[in-house]
DNA sequence: ATTCTTTATAATGAATTCATTTTGAAATCA
DNA sequence: TGATTTCAAAATGAATTCATTATAAAGAAT
């Protein structure tokens, strides 16, 4: 599959894709409550589906890890605890670096000056202290990075991870020396990138993770909610 | 969950759990023919259940990458490309390097003494040219492990990762020079356990995935088929 | 003969139905 | 009062049924 290829493929989905990715959705923004039970009937009623696909759509989930099934009794959103978090940010920051190291291999100058217009975006709203907008840029940032990897396997199970993490409403918390301090890291990660300095742009990755860690945990651990 | 625990839970499995782990089987040993159509009406029939949870087993394998799915038309094993296997080796080699590093730092004594015992195993299935018994106790090795980082994110993405590595058939053959080559890495494993020298660890299990990618490289472009 | 329609068959998508298990409230007993 | 048992209602597991889409063979047209 070319990525530069203009024409997609029209892309048919059955109601069971479609159910997984409302759901997905619906967990990672944290409107399906951690540890509560949802009937597949009220959720049949509410996506306006039968049991049928909604229940392959289940499947899907628990075997993501994001809900858990147990026979004859139901499913639950899996619950987010220190352990999971402690699980997942390691695993994060292994994937991030090997990005780093593939990616700067494999970008193209094009890519390189769609990063940069993210930045200059991300540079705004932080000046601005416009949180959502720094989200929003953020993500493009780090996906693109993902995506100039051209490494299909890598791109998929960072999604999955990255989706448990993201699960973790601390995750879209920060303190102000937090933001300041991811800023920073921006930048280093920018220089890298313009530079192809592999080892540095895999190093700069994974100390954003493991610094995004450090907050997340101390958000949880002052909550100790979800 | 405590590994050392004795008593497990009962663990009552759902049809389409069962189908699931025995699908994997045999796509995984190569059972099934990768690029070869299989209708569900068949595979109902050769297991005797109904389409409603092999419909729903099949989503699951779907979802993990090893079948390829097509609304209106069915299911596919999925093809192993060299693409697909350049892919998959690097991630790999990742997570094995950051199960060193964790391991390293987790693992019991009475864990070392386990591994140590089924690296004597290895040694004699070397010596006796015992392939199969090879492979066995080289699973049994790098199971224990993976289960000591107790690190169970790392452990399912890596089971993920594996098992698409797995169905390249050329990773269950070898040439008598990389048996060998792989017998002497697994000593300087043993060696980095025992001294709990996280960094050689670490670099060592990355370095004999590396190898085995090599290998499976060549054999794959010997044999182009799969 | 080759290509294009047409149409019957087969396969898949999804809803419904039936069977089994869980759940929780009412009834019973200590 | 509190614990245990019983049983009806609700939820889930799985089979069946119905609807829609793909497939491929037969016939028509060039």
């Amino acid at each position: 599959m070319n990525r530069a290829d203009p024409i997609k493929a029209i892309s048919r989905k059955t109601l069971h894709e479609e159910l997984v990715e409302r759901l997905q959705s619906l967990i990672i923004e944290g409107n399906l409550i951690p540890g509560e039970k949802f009937p597949e009937k009220d959720l049949c009623e509410k996506f306006g589906v039968s049991r049928t696909p909604m229940r392959e759509a289940l499947k899907v989930l628990a075997a993501d890890g994001l809900i858990v099934l147990e026979p004859n009794r139901g499913a639950w959103v899996r619950k987010i605890t220190l352990e999971e978090i402690e699980d997942i940010f390691p695993v994060l920051a292994a994937l991030e670096a090997l990005a780093g190291e593939l990616t700067c291999k494999k970008i193209t100058n094009d890519e390189i000056n769609q990063i940069k217009y993210y930045h200059s975006k991300i540079s705004d709203s932080f000046k601005n202290e416009n949180l959502s907008e720094y989200f929003k840029y953020n993500q493009l940032i780090h996906d693109g990075i993902l995506a100039a990897t051209r490494n299909e396997i890598l791109i998929f199970q960072h999604k999955t991870v990255a989706s448990r993490a993201q699960r973790a409403r601390f995750v879209a918390n920060m303190s102000y020396e937090r933001w300041k301090q991811a800023m920073d890291e921006h930048k280093v990660i920018m220089k890298s990138l313009e530079e192809r300095d592999c080892e540095a742009l895999s190093q700069v990755l994974k100390q954003h993770i493991n610094n995004k860690f450090v907050s997340v945990k101390e958000l949880f651990l002052k909550g100790e909610d979800v």
